[in-house]
DNA sequence: CACTAAACCTGGGAGC
DNA sequence: TGCTCCCAGGTTTAGT
């Protein structure tokens, strides 16, 4: 899935469209995906007529974000939680838009390509009319949900938070808080990036470019880690991430922000997707291992 | 308890 | 053109 900058990208794209506007109207095409998370989900029409009939006639109040987790806030207290997982997306169409233009989008300074013409497309498998609008959820390998949650409280309750670590974008994310979470794992750092139980929204991209920023390979055990290196840890985090969500977060195959254009940053990627390249900073080049069993890029001269 | 592999899916790219 | 194999922004669950 999109990581925590691309989540917040198509957060802060969706946010204007959809606020204060009313749900008209929901299709869910393939109900496995509003029923329980995980593996062998079941397909459910009672969680499908469920699903459309509470969302039917509410109006959005906020858009919020916990980790990768997408919030919608109604009216009535009622929430919806998003997962995108590795491929899905949130699109969203203004009512009478020339659905074909040609002009070209613009996106941080550079001209972008409509990735997805027409809508819906044979992966878009819930569509929610809004007053304003129509909001498309496609997802290629059909690995997210979206559930439905009468109320904040049995949002709270529902154990889709607890074990979430800091979130590297608050004001709580200080390098002594860092620290402390940090220095109760064992492990290498790629393994404690991916469980977010230190610090929450770091995936295959950012952990690997976080460590190269940082100079550490992500195959490091925690315990090994000089007090200067996690100070740079830290560093590298609430810079890199920032620097990714105002580049529109990192498209690589499936991830689009919500009017349908690509996200920017994979052109400053320093390492992800780069194995056998040149290091941008010294010319060396660049390893390719497994590391927590995801492949791993990082510079063996760069980083120690 | 810690670590790894499999599972959930479809599609794109590499190699033959 | 087509087939087979491997890989993919995540997370949970089963197995050793």
């Amino acid at each position: 899935m999109p990581e925590l900058p691309e989540v917040e990208a198509l957060r802060l794209s969706l946010q204007p469209h959809i606020l204060r506007q009313t749900i008209k109207q929901v299709e869910v095409r393939l109900p496995k995906l509003v029923s329980a998370k995980g593996t062998a989900r079941q397909a459910s029409s009672a969680k499908k007529d469920e699903f459309e009939n509470k969302l039917s006639d509410r109006q959005i109040l906020n858009l919020r974000r916990r980790s990768k987790n997408l919030i919608f806030e109604f009216d009535n207290g009622s929430r919806l939680l998003v997962h995108l997982k590795m491929s899905g997306q949130l699109v969203f169409q203004p009512k009478e838009s020339s659905q074909n233009q040609l002009e070209p989008i613009v996106w941080g300074g550079h001209p972008i390509e409509l990735s997805e013409k027409e809508l819906p497309n044979k992966h878009t498998h819930i569509i929610f009319w809004l007053s304003n609008g129509t909001l498309y959820y496609n997802d290629v390998r059909q690995f997210g949900y979206l559930l439905y949650y009468p109320s904040q409280k049995s949002l709270d309750q529902s154990g889709h938070f607890d074990k979430l670590g800091l979130e590297p974008l608050d004001k709580e994310f200080t390098l002594e808080n860092f620290k402390t979470a940090l220095l109760k794992k064992k492990g290498n750092l790629k393994k404690v990036f991916f469980d977010q139980e230190v610090v929450v929204g770091l995936g295959n991209i950012y952990a690997d470019e976080v460590c190269f920023w940082a100079k550490v390979r992500p195959s490091r055990s925690v315990s090994s880690l000089k007090p200067k290196e996690v100070e740079a840890l830290h560093e590298a985090i609430i810079t890199i991430l920032p620097l990714a969500v105002k580049a529109g977060g990192s498209s690589v195959a499936n991830y689009l922000l919500a009017d349908g254009t690509k996200g920017n940053y994979a052109k400053q990627h320093f390492v992800y997707n780069r194995g056998g390249l040149e290091c941008k900073i010294c010319a060396a080049t660049l390893s390719k291992t497994k590391v927590a069993g995801r492949t791993t890029v990082y510079c063996p001269n760069c980083q120690k």
